[in-house]
DNA sequence: TCTCTTTTTGGTATCGATACCACTCTTGAT
DNA sequence: ATCAAGAGTGGTATCGATACCAAAAAGAGA
C-alpha cells in the first residue's frame, strides 16, 4: 500500500480511502491511485484491515450439510448476495452432529466474522454463551425457532406439516400415514410430523407414523421403497402417505409403479422440499415447495443490515403447497 | 491475550505457544495458561495471527456451483478434512459464469488464503497472472487439466466418456446417441462427449449428438424427457442413449416408462455421476460413479502438504463404471 | 563443581491496514 | 475582505498476534 501511495504521490490513508470510500477522495487523486493500483497489481490485505478496523467483512455459516439440494440453494443465495456486497462466506458443516457445533463455532469466532448464520435451532449452552458474548448479528435459518437468539429467517415446519395433512384430509383420505422424520439431529422433519399429528387430531383421525423411533432404516429414496413391505402390508387400510421429504416420496412412487398400485386412487403420496425431481415431468408429485434460495438471500440481507432485520426479529419466507397428480 | 498471560503469570508469547506448539511449553505453564484461557473465555484472534505470521489458516475455494449433489460431497470432504487440521474454508461460487472468476479470485486473495481450490480448468489470463503472482498451492479439481497450473485432483472425463461408450458398443448397440453436454462454461460434459466420439470412431460407428450446440433446451431431467420428441422421433434407429448426467438419464427413463419403451431391449440408457437417485432401487441405472467425497479429501491433503502433492502433480482418483439393468 | 549444550522463556519489533485527530484548502455568505 | 463551514488530506498510534533474538534455566558430561 505504501508503494501505491508513493507512486501516486499521496498518503497511504488516501489509498485506503480510494478502496473503501472512493466518494470522499477528489477525482484527480482517485484516478492516480487507481492507476497505481493497476500498475503495481496491488491486492489489498483484508486481514490487516480486519485487525485495525475490527471489521472482517467475512460472515460465518454453520450448516448441517451442504449435501442437500435445497440447502445448497440457500448457500448459493447467501454467498452470491454477500459477495455482491463485498463480503465473503466462511463455511463449516456439522453433518448433523450437534457436538461439532461448539468447536466449529469457536474456530469461526477466531476469524472474527461480522455475523453468523446457523441452520440448527437447538444449541448447547456452550454455544449459546459464545454467541451471547460476541456482539454480532446471529441469524438462524430454515426452522423458525420459538425463541430466536437474535434474528430468524425461515418458515414453520409445523405449519407446513399441518397444511399438507389438511390437504390430504380434504381429499377424503381417512388413513393417512406419515413416513420418516426420525433422523437424529434433524428436528425439522420432526416438526413437520408434529404438524401432521395436530392436523389429524383436529380432524379426529388417528395418526400413523412409520418407521418408529427405534427402527433403524435407511433414509431417503430407499425408505420410500421400503414402505410397502414395512408399513402398508401391516396396515392395508392406509390410503395416503405423507412423506417427510420428496426423496422419500419418489421412492414410494417408484415402488408403487412397479407394484402397479394406482396413484392417487389407491394411494395418495405427498412430499416436501421442492426437490428438482419432484418438479420435473416424471413424477408429478404434490409437494410443499420451500424458497431455499430466498432464505439465503433474506439472511444475507439480515446480516448486512441487522438493525432492519432485528426490527422484524422473525422473517417468515413462507412456502407453497403445490397440488399435482399424486393426491 | 495479554490478560491471559497476566493471569497465568507468563509472557504473551508463551500463551501463543500454548495454542500453536503446546509441546514446546513446560507442562506446568501449559496447564496454567489453559486454565486462564478457560477462565477468561478467551478466543484467539486469527486475523491478527494471520497478519504477523503471514499464514491465515484459511483456504479459498472457487466452485462453479454448490447446487449439485456430487459437488456437494466434494465440498463436504474438503471442509471436514481441513477443519480437522485446524483450517477453515472460504467459499465462493461462480454459477458457471467464467467472468465472475477473476473478481472472486481477487476478493479471495485479499483474504490471504494459504491455498486455493478451483473447479474450472480453463482460466482467463487475468486469473492465471493472479495465481502466478501468489506463492501458494493451487489445486484444480474434478476435470484433470492437460496443463495443470500447480496440482490437479480428479479424473479424466474423456476417458470416462470413452469407457461408457465402449461398454454400450460391447452390448451390441450400433446406434448410440450422446445426450447433453453443451451447457456453456461446463467443459466437463464436453470432455465426456469427446470421449464418446473417440470410442465410436474407434469402432467405426457414426456419432449422434443431441441437442446441437445452438439449440436452447432445458438441462437436467427435463432434457431427458424431451429426448423422445426431439431426437428419437427424428432418428428412430437409435437404440442406446448415453446421457451426460444421471439427471438426464432419469428423465429418459421416466419418459420411457410412460411411453412403454422397453429398457434395455428397445433402448439402452446410461448416466454419469453417481447421483443418489441412480443408485437407489427405483431406476437401476448403469452409470459411472465418481468418488466426489474422495476428491475433496484428496485436495484437502494436497493443500495441507503441497510438496508431497506436487511430487505427483496429478492425482487421479478414478471412477467406477457400474453396470446395472438399463444397459 | 564447572562447563557446555539444550530447552524454555520473555522483550521488542513487526505484519498492513484503518481510526483518530489535526491541518490545509475551498467555497459561499456576509 | 473576512469569516465559517465543510471537504480533502496526511501523520501517527493502534489493532492482536507471531518472528526473531537474547537470556535464563535445566540437564549432561567431565
Amino acid at each position: 500500500m505504501k508503494d501505491v501511495a508513493d507512486l501516486a504521490s499521496v498518503g497511504t490513508i488516501t489509498v485506503s480511502r480510494v478502496l473503501r470510500t472512493p466518494e470522499k477522495v477528489s477525482e484527480a487523486k482517485r484516478n492516480r491511485v487507481q492507476k497505481a493500483i493497476e500498475q503495481l497489481g496491488y491486492v489489498p490485505d483484508n486481514t490487516a484491515g480486519a485487525l485495525s478496523s475490527n471489521k472482517s467483512r467475512v460472515f460465518g455459516a454453520i450448516v448441517s450439510t451442504v449435501n442437500d439440494s435445497v440447502f445448497a440453494q440457500t448457500l448459493d443465495g447467501l454467498s452470491s448476495t454477500l459477495r455482491a456486497a463485498g463480503y465473503e462466506l466462511l463455511l463449516t458443516s456439522t453433518n448433523y452432529d450437534p457436538t461439532v457445533e461448539e468447536d466449529a463455532l469457536r474456530a469461526l469466532l477466531a476469524r472474527r466474522p461480522d455475523g453468523i448464520v446457523l441452520t440448527s435451532t437447538s444449541h448447547s449452552s456452550g454455544v449459546k454463551n459464545l454467541l451471547k458474548s460476541v456482539n454480532i448479528p446471529i441469524v438462524e435459518i430454515w426452522q423458525l425457532p420459538s425463541q430466536p437468539l437474535d434474528i430468524a429467517v425461515g418458515f414453520s415446519n409445523f405449519q407446513a406439516g399441518y397444511d399438507m395433512a389438511h390437504h390430504l384430509i380434504g381429499k377424503g383420505k381417512k388413513n393417512i400415514a406419515f413416513i420418516g422424520g426420525n433422523e437424529p439431529g434433524n428436528d425439522r422433519g420432526r416438526r413437520r410430523r408434529d404438524g401432521y399429528i395436530a392436523a389429524l387430531a383436529d380432524a379426529k383421525l388417528p395418526p400413523i407414523i412409520w418407521p418408529s423411533e427405534d427402527q433403524d432404516l435407511p433414509s431417503g429414496i430407499e425408505l420410500g421403497a421400503a414402505v410397502f413391505e414395512g408399513c402398508l402390508k401391516v396396515n392395508p387400510a392406509i390410503n395416503a402417505v405423507m412423506c417427510v421429504s420428496d426423496q422419500v416420496a419418489v421412492g414410494v412412487l417408484c415402488e408403487a409403479r412397479r407394484r402397479g398400485v394406482e396413484v392417487p386412487a389407491g394411494l395418495s403420496v405427498s412430499g416436501f422440499g421442492g426437490f428438482e425431481l419432484a418438479m420435473s415431468s416424471g413424477f408429478d408429485l404434490t409437494t410443499i415447495e420451500i424458497p431455499g434460495r430466498e432464505i439465503g438471500v433474506a439472511s444475507a440481507k439480515a446480516l448486512l443490515d441487522p438493525e432492519a432485520a432485528r426490527a422484524k426479529k422473525v422473517i417468515d419466507v413462507g412456502y407453497t403447497l403445490i397440488e399435482r397428480g399424486t393426491t
